[in-house]
DNA sequence: TTCATCAGTTAACAAATGATTAAAAAGGGG
DNA sequence: CCCCTTTTTAATCATTTGTTAACTGATGAA
């Protein structure tokens, strides 16, 4: 599944360009010539990044940033601004503005990929990695192993999961149900104390001696992953 | 609350001006001038965001930006490269390991500022709604958890609830009934005396020493929170 | 001022709620 | 069919909760 690269440009020959080079990084891209019309799209399509010319008809490169900033729903999509002068006004303005990025025309293709590569790993929640850390456990997801303290520990499939499920957002307390639904499946319906079954596997699992227990409970609330 | 910015620089001269225009911004700034050390460093105090030269002694800014980016509790630590040389290709090796933006010396502090500004207002999405303060107290609505003066303290649900309801709502006083159809659930039929209680014990657990109470009692009324 | 009354505080306790645990039953590949 | 994992069940353990009743302090009338 591929990102989304929205472009924001008038310059018919900029956007034929861009479009070439991001297709051929394998980026699904769609764009717009008019700042309003921009604006719109980029509300009804929601894409994951947005390359936009600082000057645009209708609605400027700057008020279209304001407005997305503005707006909890997009806020979150990282904007690279292309600014044809490299007046350094003109870049502090743009950060300003909210933009995350700018580069300034004429622009190395190369490095333009690179920061969109660079934004979009930071806006993409999973890290997407196939060995993750946490304190002193391990966790390599192609060859499924699991370690603390660099000692090897083996864990049932569904240990191993929900585990895996934990690392992606340590600290962070999960519902029996939540749990359930994301380390099971939506569609799977077992009792919600099977979860506490697995908990305690998964408990007695990763604890050796003399650390403290990495799995918290919270009474009525669920399970976190702690440090 | 300021942020706390971490340089790892071996160069004197730049990290005495870095640091000069970083507390002039209103950061908190700490370095380290090697590798091994920073890392060392970084780990213990957990900045929110890290200027990195890209040579270092003992460990290289790339190998610590790998190190950091594979551990999920410091992944999310924004990491600004600086790079001596002006390569291109120096440049994408940096986004590679991980890095979240470069610079190359040497750099108009204006434009750093910005690119800081840029990063730590990116990675500062802590959803709003989801840690509330209210003078010294801090709730964490996602890790369930209350601060007091940044020591934790351990609340019931019940009295977690309360107090996350309080808060919603600073100094406004609110009745036992109020209390009860928000706190416990509008079909569910207790004694009013048991607001009371739980007051009651809310005000134990939040008051630690020389802090006045935060739960004001309005006779005949009920209760609010204050400063 | 004194006393009666009213409203809030506090401690103690029993009931209920929720988590842990062990063990048995049920599945599901090989 | 056997072995391993998962799920259910049920007993036990721990914490939280609501209730009660005694206590404290404020308020205001005599």
């Amino acid at each position: 599944m591929s990102a989304h690269v929205f472009i924001a440009e008038d310059e018919a020959s900029i956007v034929a360009l861009l479009k070439y080079n991001l297709e051929k990084e394998g980026y699904k891209v769609s764009h717009s010539e008019n700042g309003e019309d921009a604006l719109k799209q980029i509300k009804l399509k929601q894409p994951d990044l947005i390359l936009m010319d600082w000057m645009l008809p209708e609605l400027s490169g700057v008020e279209i940033c304001k407005n997305l900033k503005k707006n909890n729903k997009f806020n979150d999509i990282p904007v690279i601004m292309l600014t044809a002068k490299g007046e350094e006004e003109d870049k502090l303005k743009a950060f300003d503005t909210g933009a995350d990025d700018y580069v300034t025309k004429p622009f190395s293709q190369k490095e333009l990929n690179a920061r969109i590569k660079s934004l979009l790993r930071r806006s993409k929640p999973q890290s997407s990695s196939d060995i993750v850390e946490f304190t002193d456990l391990k966790i390599d997801r192609i060859t499924k192993r699991v370690y603390r303290k660099d000692k090897e520990i083996t864990l049932g499939p569904t240990e191993f999961k929900l585990l895996d499920f934990f690392i992606k957002n340590p600290k962070r307390v999960y519902s029996r149900e939540q749990l359930l639904n994301n380390v099971w499946g939506e569609d799977i319906y077992v009792e919600s104390r099977t979860v506490d079954v697995h908990i305690r596997r998964l408990r007695q699992a990763i604890n050796i001696q003399n650390t403290k227990p990495l799995i918290r409970t919270v009474r009525s609330a669920g399970y976190s992953l702690e440090s």
